[in-house]
RNA sequence: GGAAGAUUGGCCGAGUGGUUGAAGGCGCACGACUCGAAAUCGUGUAAGGGCUUUACGCUCUUCAGAGGUUCGAAUCCUCUAUCUUCCGCCA
């Protein structure tokens, strides 16, 4: 969530990246919200005052019955306007919610369709493997029996796909480690308070996208992201301790409701999937130069996997609620002769930090909110949709991508 | 799941109704000592909100969370959460 000091001074602005960013939220009624609550507050804390004199006064002793009189009036004047103010803070509260994060100036207008290309590489295939057609011919996968215990778009991973997405955890393992990333797995549930502070939709929001658990205070994580987000809620982290980062491997959850079509085929939008995810804790003055890192490791991955790819810098129109700017690695697809997403990266700034209360304490002692960023390294099922497009042969096989021998016990086929 | 105990500032840890926003220690910052450092000594050091005379100002809140008792609660009561130990169960 946004600040409501810093909402008022960049007014503007904030407007600005609502509505660009296609939220409906009133920021004007907001704010007029927290006048009211600040008025509530001035009579309330007046009032307190009254009632902390009178009981410094009776500090000796002494019971004063006039005092005593006073005080209980105090009392219940006080408890009215208390629930009142408690009210009111709620709603300011809950409305600041709706208000997404202010988008950086480098980011496109419009929508989904104004991202800008920033990068290209590698040579696009022009005939590729269909993956689907490929793992099944293999029993590689078992949709239907997936289908048959948990329902459509479960599955089984069997033999060489299994053993193959083991060996690109492994080989995204190396790389995040190589780069200073500490290796985490993480609850696979989080709480309310968490899925939230990540700014993902309660589970009272039509749009809500994850799994909720009935009679708890528990939601299945659509990725690693939230368990981590929560890691240092309400903490106060040391200066000299940032960046901090975790590479956190987890299952993810995600209802996907309505999202069937052909180019949602097989393994590339599923209900449960593997991932591993980089996440950094930082300075506010170091994420952007963290968002650029990250994005370079991914970059790293795919080059390395000899998948040719492009990066596009997402529009304000596709951004979500927490990101002041976000980069997709998007896979050519030689079999739908498309790009496709691959992996993303977000700079969150402050937003997600002041929601979960993760602050930093300066050498000078000040404490401000850290920026928090997050970056796919290798979701596992779509990683796996682009090596057998790209590495599937004509006999019905899998080359082996060279990074990935090491791990599939130096095979060149699978 | 049952029983007992615990939850205090960045960390550890005193504190059972009224100079306790909270002793003491650690850590950290600054200063002294030093060629420099370590050690030592001294001083300072919770967070968040509101107001204005923006001042080393005034004020409110916060001792796990919520509610209650009281003129007054870190301290008493109730519920919830978490942790520890014991029992049960178990990969």
């Amino acid at each position: 969530m946004l600040d409501i000091n810093f909402i008022r001074q960049n007014l503007a602005e904030v407007k600005k990246s609502t509505a660009e960013k296609g939220y409906k939220t009133d920021i004007d009624a907001v704010l007029k919200m927290d006048d009211e609550r600040k008025e509530i507050q001035k009579k309330v804390e007046a009032l307190r005052t009254e009632r902390n004199s009178i009981a410094a006064q009776m500090k000796g002793g002494k019971p004063a019955p006039e005092l005593i009189e006073k005080g209980k009036s105090i009392k219940q004047e006080l408890s009215t306007l208390e629930s009142e103010l408690s009210e009111k803070e709620s709603l300011v509260n809950n409305a600041l919610k709706t208000i997404p994060n202010v988008i950086f100036d480098d980011v496109p207008l419009g929508g989904e369709e104004c991202s800008v290309e920033v990068k290209k590489w590698g040579k696009n295939k022009e005939k590729g493997t269909d993956h689907l057609d490929l793992a099944t011919s293999r029993d590689w996968v078992d949709f239907e029996r997936g289908a048959k215990v948990a329902g459509a778009k479960f599955y089984y991973l069997k033999n060489e796909l299994a053993l193959l997405e083991n060996a690109l955890l492994q080989f995204g393992m190396k790389k995040v480690l190589e780069h200073g990333f500490s290796y985490m797995t993480t609850p696979d549930l989080v709480s309310s308070r968490v899925l939230e502070g990540t700014g993902f939709a309660p589970r009272s929001s039509e749009q809500s996208d994850e799994y909720f658990i009935e009679g708890e205070d528990l939601a299945l994580i659509a990725t690693a992201e939230m368990a981590i987000t929560g890691y240092h809620m309400d903490e106060i982290i040391d200066e000299a301790k940032l960046p901090l980062l975790y590479a956190g491997y987890s299952a993810c959850f995600r209802k996907e409701a309505g999202a069937y079509g052909k180019y949602t085929r097989g393994l590339f939008r599923v209900h449960q999937f593997n991932k591993l995810e980089m996440y950094i804790f930082c300075l506010p003055e170091q994420s952007k130069e963290m968002h650029e890192k990250i994005l370079g490791i991914e970059e790293e991955i795919w080059q390395e996997l000899g998948i040719p790819y492009h990066v596009i810098n997402i529009a304000a129109g596709d951004l979500g609620a927490p990101a002041a700017k976000k980069y997709d690695l998007e896979y050519w697809s030689p079999v739908n002769q498309k790009y496709q997403e691959l992996t993303s990266c977000s700079n969150c700034t402050d937003f997600q930090a002041r929601s979960v209360n993760v602050r930093v304490r300066r050498k000078d002692g000040k404490v401000e909110f850290v920026h928090t960023l997050n970056g796919t390294a290798i979701s596992l099922a779509r990683a796996m949709v682009a090596v057998l497009e790209n590495y599937g042969t004509e006999d019905g096989k899998l080359k082996v991508p060279e990074a990935l021998k090491p791990y599939l016990g130096n095979r060149d086929e699978l």
